[in-house]
RNA sequence: CGGGAAGUGGCUCAGCCUGGUAGAGCACAGCGUUCGGGACGCUGGGGUCGUCGGUUCAAAUCCGACCUUCCCGACCA
């Protein structure tokens, strides 16, 4: 028997948390790198779970009255430059379309050739060509709200990559919304960041803060930008979600006007908010451990998968049928909205077959072998405990209790991560304290070190430049839900009303 | 884009300093023995050593350029 670690993953988490993020995503199957600079595969594992993903993503928007469409991959230069901060943003960073056909060169390889007039810009979001529909949709205050959302991918040209994190090309959707006042559509910014909190926390197990950014922080060309932070394993910061209040600036670019009741031209107030396959990243971030990913039920590519043992033929074709009919009767259960997904993995690769979805991270294990169907029992395992602490249970029990499992292990995911967090959130009101939690004790490599810090903050964006240049650190969010408190800022001691979420962000 | 590291069968890597046309472990296929177990034995398939160019009788090995990946930083809508 070969000798392996004590864990699947090598690297551990604390050995370097880089690699290990690396490692993990490979073990899994979730994903992996292209022969594309910077951009992912994503495989039939990690597919299925963005569809679920996005399939409860869906059901909530429309839930709210919002409606699918689609809009154009290319976006005419002209249209990015329409609104000034949004150039001043997108400017860099953006793939470029200037040739529509390929000629035979003199060496038989093949050359851009056909010129266009004016390059297009293949989408980094989709504001500007929206704006430019929404602009002929929208005539009058009858017309509004428009309340749109299109599945799209998009692609910003970034210079460091890492999968799912942050990929030249990512699935995404984004919402674009128009109103008659800004009341709407202020609300409708925030009813948006409550359904990424609540996808985040009832689907994903991933605790958040909802908050404000800062000025520094927010969408070019918005007024005011919301999103959801969940902090990594590696006590980093990650941004789930983001919903944008707009104001006019938008409509005003792209021409959105419309009549009101009292016969006045008015310019529409207008949102915009996404999330992406970036989710996918903090679920592995929050969940994984040093045996692979850990995918959450409500998500889950697959809930249970049953393993049948065996020795000779005769046992092989009584542990198949029972197999089989306990997969058909599961796959009848209803999980919340959907039905059970089950895999049955009946390869004979001996006890590497259990570690291959140990590192898949499905939820539920169950082996199936003659001393159980003897006994009418299933051999169980759960992904959130460790891999030999497995129980025997009766398959009517097994069966009538499914459902309640699979949601105790989503509830423990969702307990073990909030109290990561509130573990490694800090109220700090000394300066010293607040450099010492963030510099690490080896500058070459990096330990795990920092967290969140509630600390106070003047409002300047001077102590925001010094902060992030001196540490790194970045205001990620001013929680909505924010007590009022009379303060000193952490940077300069000017006199603050009340705390903000510090931390290194992803 | 700046700094650092690296690119050799699917994966992890050795070989490179001291040039002579490829190795290991894992994975994969077949057979046998096993088996509630990341099993063992035997046999076998698979690589023109990131790309292009240079030096040389000869290059994975030396030189140059480029590409890509990873880490740190800048950037990150």
């Amino acid at each position: 028997m070969k000798k392996r670690g004590d864990s699947a993953i090598s690297p551990t988490r604390e050995e370097d948390y880089p690699q290990w993020y690396q490692q993990v995503i490979k073990a899994s199957g979730l994903a992996e790198r292209s022969a594309v600079r910077g951009c992912m595969v994503i495989r039939p594992w990690g597919y299925a779970l963005w569809e679920n993903i996005t399939s409860a993503l869906d059901a909530m928007f429309k839930a709210t009255g919002i409606q699918n469409a689609y809009f154009p991959l290319f976006i005419p230069l002209s249209f990015l430059e329409k609104e000034a901060e949004h150039v001043e943003g997108f400017a860099k960073e953006c793939a470029v379309v200037t040739h529509h056909r390929l000629e035979k060169g003199p060496d038989g390889d093949l050359v851009p050739a056909g010129r266009l007039q004016e390059p297009l810009v293949v989408r980094p979001t989709s504001e500007t060509i929206i704006g430019d529909s929404f602009s002929r949709w929208i005539s009058s205050y009858r017309d509004l709200p428009v309340l749109i959302n299109q599945w799209a991918n998009v692609v910003r040209w970034e210079l460091r990559t890492r999968i799912f994190l942050r990929t030249s090309e990512f699935l995404w959707q984004e919402g674009h919304t128009a109103h008659a006042t800004s009341g709407e559509a202020l609300e409708r910014t925030l009813l948006m960041l409550d359904i990424y909190a609540r996808l985040a926390e009832q689907y994903l197990a991933l605790p958040v803060i909802k908050g404000r950014k800062t000025a520094s922080e927010r969408f070019p060309g918005a007024v005011d930008t919301f999103s959801i932070e969940a902090m990594m394993q590696d006590r980093k910061a990650l941004q789930a979600g983001t919903s944008h209040f707009l104001g006019q600036n938008f409509a005003r670019a792209s021409g959105i006007k419309f009549q009101n009741a009292e016969e006045k031209e008015e310019y529409a107030w207008t949102t915009s908010w996404g999330a992406s396959t970036r989710m996918i990243g903090a679920l592995i971030m929050t969940h994984g451990d040093d045996d692979g990913i850990i995918l959450p039920p409500r998500v889950a590519s697959a809930h249970v998968v049953l393993l049948p043992i065996y020795r000779s033929a005769q046992d092989k074709s009584a542990v198949m049928t029972y197999t089989e009919s306990l997969a058909r009767e599961l796959k009848e259960i209803r999980y919340h909205e959907t039905l059970l997904r089950v895999q049955v993995d009946d390869r004979d690769t001996g006890g590497a077959r259990n570690w291959d979805w140990i590192k898949k991270g499905i939820p539920l294990r169950v082996e199936i072998g003659p001393r159980d169907i003897a006994q009418n029992a299933v051999y169980l395992g759960r992904r959130d405990k460790g891999n030999t602490d497995k129980i025997s249970i009766k398959r009517d029990a097994f069966v009538a209790k499914l459902p309640q499992l699979l949601d105790e292990v989503q509830k423990n995911l969702y307990e073990r991560a909030l109290t990561y967090r509130n573990a490694h959130t800090i109220t700090l009101d000394d300066r010293d304290g607040f450099y010492s939690l963030f510099t690490p004790n080896n500058a070459d490599h990096p330990e795990i070190h920092g967290g969140f810090a509630l600390s106070h903050w003047c409002g300047s964006s001077a102590c925001e430049v010094k902060l992030k240049e001196e540490l790194g650190v970045t205001i990620r969010c001013i929680p909505l839900e924010n007590p009022s408190e009379n303060g000193a800022c952490i940077c300069c001691g000017q006199p603050s009303k009340e705390r903000v979420v510090f931390a290194k962000a992803y």
